[in-house]
DNA sequence: TGCAGACATCGACGGGCGTCGATGTCTGGT
DNA sequence: ACCAGACATCGACGCCCGTCGATGTCTGCA
């Protein structure tokens, strides 16, 4: 906007993001943002109840078990996923709510050209 | 899976995500998970025609323009913005496809549990 | 031809991320 | 009381990421 009237600037056709909803979605985003992770979310809600044990996802992978327990920590300090002990076993389960917030930004027109 | 008929195992009830699609897909999410560049696609969504000028971007942040090309660079190379040079100013767009694919993440049973 | 402006690239810095082996904590059974 | 197993935490390592100032490249104009 060097000065207004020149041919640079393009007018706005529709509101854009705010900051403080850009700064809420990105962890969420940046949660989802690996492979591991994102097939953990996967395995997790293609299991019956939306529900898994850890020590069903550590065979799924090809990692570590305290490399699965960190990713798994990443997901449900961002709210992606609960945690519930039972006896010896953990089960995490998917937030739906979560994940709704992050499929809200394509399916309104914040991303998508008018 | 320690012992197969054991209380721990969760059958799976869906089919989740291949090692290939979320290898896909994790960069697409990980070049979307930062603050500035969520806005930065946001503007240029909002802007007339899906497309805004660098000129206009840059004093949208409180930023240096070089932070500004690195992540207009980041964007385009993940394949989400188009680049126009015309004349002096250049010109990004959003790729509509692109966005599609990660919105299908959230649309189809993949994530979200049956 | 020379200059000014728009944008990209370079090199560097601090910090965070993904992974690991080792160790700690809790639970259920013997 | 002890032990074995499930899971979390810790400390460390290499690497990538976001940001910056400085510099390079290209375009249009005088």
């Amino acid at each position: 906007m060097s000065d207004p009237g020149l041919a640079c600037c393009t007018p706005l056709t529709g509101t854009p993001m705010s900051v403080e909803q850009a700064e809420q979605v990105a962890p969420l985003l940046k949660a989802l943002a690996d492979p591991v992770r994102l097939r953990l979310v996967s395995l997790i809600a293609a299991s019956a109840g939306g529900e898994a044990c850890v020590c069903d996802l550590n065979v799924a992978f090809d990692l570590t078990q305290a490399t699965i327990s960190h990713h798994l920590k990443v997901l449900h300090s961002a709210g992606l996923l609960d945690r519930e002990k039972r006896g010896v076993w953990v089960y995490y389960a998917v937030r739906p709510e979560a994940l709704a917030a992050v499929a809200n930004l394509f399916d309104t027109a914040a991303l998508t050209p008018a």
